[in-house]
RNA sequence: GGGAGCGUGCCGGAGUGGACAAACGGGGCAGACUGUAAAUCUGUUGGCUUACGCCUACGGGGGUUCGAAUCCCUCCGCUCCCA
């Protein structure tokens, strides 16, 4: 294997399945190509299932291709029926767009788009060219290329077939030609001749390069359907190295897809008791998203490593050795939550992650400065209070603790309180205790910690 | 259309007139240990109360009884069997 993309991507273990490999090594190693993945815009974020798809991209850029994004704001108004068991609300148009516009950002937060480089990452919207598509020209030019037989036996087709209860609407059936012709376009109009995705995608990839196998079979080609001139409007970018487009027996679209990412203990990878993590700070903030690499179990870690960072092999190779010899140290997810928050949020958020961890899990806040205290507490609860509420006797933690919702009733207060799970400012408090004015941190201040990790700022003013 | 059941706390699942805020298991929360892990151990898990105790609760409503999750009526929901 020569192209360092590939290479990058074996070593990784991030190679499930490929279409000819041999070839499509010559391929990469002899130009600079251009490949996709596909997201779809479900959401006005994306959540770490995703990050592969665009850790992938990264990849490719950093091995020297041009990644191109590809949002599915034409295939997200249909709905992929893919591992789901019912039918789907169709999602409105000013939503999906809305989703597309949103999701950019995290796009641009790993992949470099700036038009200086010559390999910058591209983003493009379905919607541009599946919106244009004729029912008809489709039917005729793209629908006699698909087996209908075929396409029931697909698993999210044929799960939803045997289930009389909720069937599959011809909206969904119709989903797969609609990816597949995606790759067909985009291979034709913009010279990509890789897709990639999960490995659950191989189905949808292979059939997108086999129409384009099939176009290339037969001599008058699908131009009608698009109403675009054939080739020869490629863009530059594609110069350099073999046409892919040439030579009868060559394959020329290709379909690379990593494995499914899973868990040492078969939990479902990407999941908290708290919900999905997500890739934007406004759903999960860089703390959050710290905090869930860190805890990844030692069994997992060099997997994640491998998958989730861009650190070589042989940086990987010492941390997983620091697993055996040094495992509290827990170098391995300590790297890893740093690298990770870095590449998504940049270097500086990953490191105010780290020190508010390390504030957070010592419980020893109390001689750290205002301004560190209130960043390190920066994403927990936190509410404000009547300073004068203080004088005097002050107020029952008790109270405190329900007022701040870390206790549902006295009841529970008490039993936390007496059973030495509740510090303020650092400080254990017992069942008796009340706060004044004098235990304020900073003159106003005071942060209340309920077990390990429940945490909730209060402010006296 | 005929017949037999079932519905209990976050979940599963006991209980079939008083000892039931309800066994047991899971989950949750907290403590110990530890590496912010796993495993293990301990406590706790409707609300108010320092406590005695009180209030609300076993699908909804009504009734019998000194007393009901437990018996009766009715309504709602679910399941199975026969046709």
């Amino acid at each position: 294997m020569s192209d360092p993309f590939l290479q990058e991507m074996a070593w990784r273990g991030l190679i499930h399945q490929a279409t000819h490999e041999p070839e499509l090594d010559k391929h990469l190693s002899t130009g600079h190509r251009r490949a996709y993945v596909g997201f779809d815009p479900t959401a006005n974020s994306l959540t770490i299932g995703n990050l592969m798809g665009i850790m992938t991209l990264r990849r490719f850029q950093e091995a020297g291709h041009q990644p191109v994004v590809v949002m599915g704001g034409g295939t997200g108004l249909i709905g992929d029926p893919s591992g789901k068991s019912a039918e789907r609300m169709l999602m409105t148009k000013e939503t999906v767009d809305g989703n597309v516009q949103s999701q950019r950002r995290i796009f641009e937060a790993l992949l470099d788009f700036s038009p200086a480089r010559s390999n910058r990452a591209m983003l493009a919207n379905n919607i541009d060219w599946l919106g244009k598509l004729s029912y008809l020209d489709a039917l005729r030019d793209i629908g006699k290329f698909f087996s209908v037989n075929a396409m029931i036996q697909r698993d999210s087709v044929r799960d939803r077939l045997n289930n009389r209860e909720q069937g599959i609407s011809y909206t969904e059936f119709s989903y797969m030609i609609l990816q597949s012709y995606d790759y067909y376009h985009l291979w034709k109009e913009q010279g990509v001749t890789l897709q990639m995705g999960g490995s659950d995608q191989w189905g949808n990839i292979v059939s997108g390069a086999d129409l384009i196998k099939r176009d290339r079979d037969q001599s008058r080609g699908l131009q009608s359907a698009v109403g675009v001139p054939p080739h020869g409007t490629r863009p530059p970018a594609q110069a350099g190295g073999s046409d892919p487009h040439s030579g009868p027996d060559q394959p020329l679209a290709f379909a690379l897809t990593w494995p499914l990412v899973t868990k040492s203990d078969g939990t479902k990878f990407g999941k908290t008791e708290s919900g999905a993590i997500w890739l934007t700070a406004d759903r999960t903030s860089p703390y959050e998203y710290y905090q869930f690499w860190l805890n990844t179990p030692d069994a997992d870690a060099v997997k994640f490593l491998k998958f989730f960072t861009l650190l070589p092999q042989g940086k990987i190779a010492d941390l997983e050795a620091s697993l055996t010899t040094d495992p509290a140290a827990r170098q391995a997810q300590r790297t890893l939550a740093h690298e990770a928050t870095s590449l998504l949020h940049g270097k500086a958020e990953a490191d105010n992650a780290e020190s508010a961890a390390k504030a957070l899990f010592s419980g020893d806040i109390a001689h750290l400065p205002e301004a560190t205290v209130r960043q390190v507490l920066a994403n927990v609860p936190a509410s404000k209070h009547a300073r004068s509420r203080l004088d005097g006797a002050g107020i029952p933690i008790l109270d405190l603790l329900i007022d701040t919702k870390l206790a549902s009733s006295k009841r529970e207060a008490r039993e936390f309180l007496s059973s030495g799970s509740v510090a303020i400012n650092g400080r254990k408090a017992g069942v008796d205790e009340s706060v004044k004015t004098t235990d304020l941190m900073h003159g106003r201040l005071l942060a209340i910690r309920r077990g390990k990790k429940n945490w909730h700022l209060t402010e006296w003013e």
